[in-house]
RNA sequence: GCUCCUAUCGUCUAGAGGCCUAGGACGGAGCCCUCUCAAGGCUUAAACCCGGGUUCGAAUCCCGGUAGGAGCGCCA
């Protein structure tokens, strides 16, 4: 049977990391397999799901490139379908109207808490054999619930969590449909788990409690419970559950950071599983190597430190082109125009030796493109003086001179002239960098004046020299 | 309160009874290399939650604690 996994998000905040985990769990695991992958907006909710909430799920999954292979579902499209399934098992008697109000609910709920007992309905309005249930009420809405069985126990086999065995003693009759018709979560997601052929539930461990009644209406309904996964949640680095006033992020908060959507997916993946000392994972390895035995029970922590190093790897190792697109975008959020300068892939390429995000890659490469906004005041201080200024004017002439602008050219043209000059390679390169480039970090000093070109290099060469005039 | 889950270096983890003097990775410390920052190389500190069993032998199996967490909605 072939593999079809989903991700089920409920567009009621933004699609954050946990969730991302989770998406990409279920993604590898049918794609690894010839599967199918599908998403689904779980959004009964109409209160609290918004658009925007949907867009961030649309753009985040995108980023990360986690395709569905199906058009977009959403639920409350399936109406139709849920009141069909509910009339069903109305009539089949797996399911029964009750009549309690919200107000009733909340009494039974607050005396069962004040008496110290776990809060259950307690089956008032449940059909019995030789029960006489209470006078309807006038005016009153009745909700659906689903006829529980009472004996007998649920044993779910979850693929990360091993069996877990619940007893239906434990289990009250839950609401399937409210006042209003609208059906709840719970039965929703089981009319969609079987409809659409869901062969592997993969969902975060808030989950697991939910499991048992949904296996049993999956069971009213005839069909065969499919298998379950549950991912433990990811926590903040202080082991503190991540909210959205906690430390959460968006996913795309992640590309504001700098990270590169696949070593953002590899760090994730590495979160909670393991495949014996590998760290790093191109997409297709994710995919053939994924598997829920070596997937940790346990929650784990985000290290940004760790998550860092992993997108510094794969921008180390990937080809430049591919990394071209989010760069563009990260110059171009700070201001800078990438075609006045080097060709993007080149600066990539001298770059992402000391880069760990795109964020610092597009710090330091500003001024590759725009004009210098001033020195950095402490490597001013140190490299620019009356003797470097004299050095550098005398270097300027020089460079002027070469025949041609190649990074060899100007490898041999600088070396040549700090050992004229009987100075280490630093006396002369340090300087430099605080003239071309404002700051005494850049790449090696040869790639940077060959990529900065010929006539940026000398007018900064000359200005740098005015400057240390007009201070004096 | 009840139900359920979890527990190896600071962090992510390897570990399926002897291969464990507990391995790898991030981060830390030190050294080397070096035109800056990096990168790289080498070295190093650092963990089996506690207590009982089972066994010739337990990080691994069982039980009990402890500590964290999740759930108990006409939310998802």
């Amino acid at each position: 049977m072939s593999v079809v996994t989903r991700f089920a998000p409920s567009p009621t905040g933004f699609l954050h990391i946990g969730g991302a985990r989770t998406a990409l769990f279920s993604y590898l695991y049918a794609k690894g397999r010839g599967g199918k992958y599908l998403l689904r907006i779980e959004d009964t909710d109409r209160e609290r799901s918004t658009q925007a909430a949907v867009d961030a799920i649309f753009e985040g999954m995108a980023w990360l490139g986690l395709k569905s292979d199906f058009a977009e579902i959403y639920q409350t499209q399936r109406f139709p379908r849920y009141a069909e399934v509910i009339a069903q098992m109305l009539a089949a008697g797996t399911a029964y109207h009750c009549y309690c109000s919200k107000e009733e609910l909340d009494q039974m709920r607050a005396e069962q808490q004040a008496r110290k007992e776990r809060p259950r309905y307690d089956g008032r309005w449940r059909p019995e054999a030789g029960k006489t249930l209470p006078p309807v009420p006038a005016g009153v809405q009745p909700v659906v619930r689903f006829r529980n069985p009472t004996e007998g126990k649920v044993v779910l086999n979850d693929l990360i969590k091993g069996e877990i065995v619940f007893d239906n003693g434990e289990l009250d009759d839950l609401i399937i449909a409210r006042g209003d018709g609208v059906p709840t979560y719970n039965f929703c997601v089981v009319v969609d788990d079987m409809d659409m052929g869901i062969t592997h539930v993969i969902r975060g461990d808030d989950h697991v409690n939910n499991t048992p009644r949904q296996i049993n209406i999956l069971k009213a309904l005839g069909a065969t419970p499919p298998a379950y996964a549950h991912v433990s949640m990811i926590l903040g680095a202080d082991g503190a559950k991540l909210s959205k006033r906690h430390g959460a992020l968006g996913v795309m908060e992640y590309r504001a950071m700098g990270f590169m959507p696949e070593a953002l997916l590899n760090y994730l993946v590495r979160l909670g599983w393991s495949h014996g000392d590998q760290e790093l994972f191109t997409r297709e390895e994710m995919m053939a190597k994924f598997d829920f035995d070596h997937v940790s029970a346990a929650p784990a922590r985000f290290d940004m430190e760790k998550a860092y190093w992993v997108n510094h790897q794969y921008l180390k190792t990937v080809d430049p082109a591919v990394v071209v697109p989010e760069f563009d975008w990260h110059l171009r959020r700070i201001g800078v125009d990438p075609a006045t300068g080097p060709a993007l892939t080149a600066v990539i390429e001298q770059q992402r030796e000391r880069c760990r995000t795109l964020v610092e890659m597009a710090e330091k490469s500003k001024f590759f493109y725009a004009e210098l906004d001033g020195y950095n005041e402490k490597d001013a201080a140190k490299h620019l003086n009356a003797e470097s200024a004299a050095l550098l004017a005398a270097l300027a002439e020089a460079l002027a001179a070469l025949p041609e602008w190649t990074a060899p050219a100007l490898h041999a043209g600088v070396n040549g002239f700090a050992e004229a000059r009987g100075l280490g390679l630093g006396k002369v390169a340090q300087p430099i960098r605080v003239a071309v480039a404002g700051m005494a970090v850049s790449p090696p000093i040869d790639q940077t004046l060959f990529l900065l070109g010929r006539d940026r290099t000398l007018a900064r060469l000359k200005a740098a020299v005015a400057h240390v005039q007009s201070k004096s």
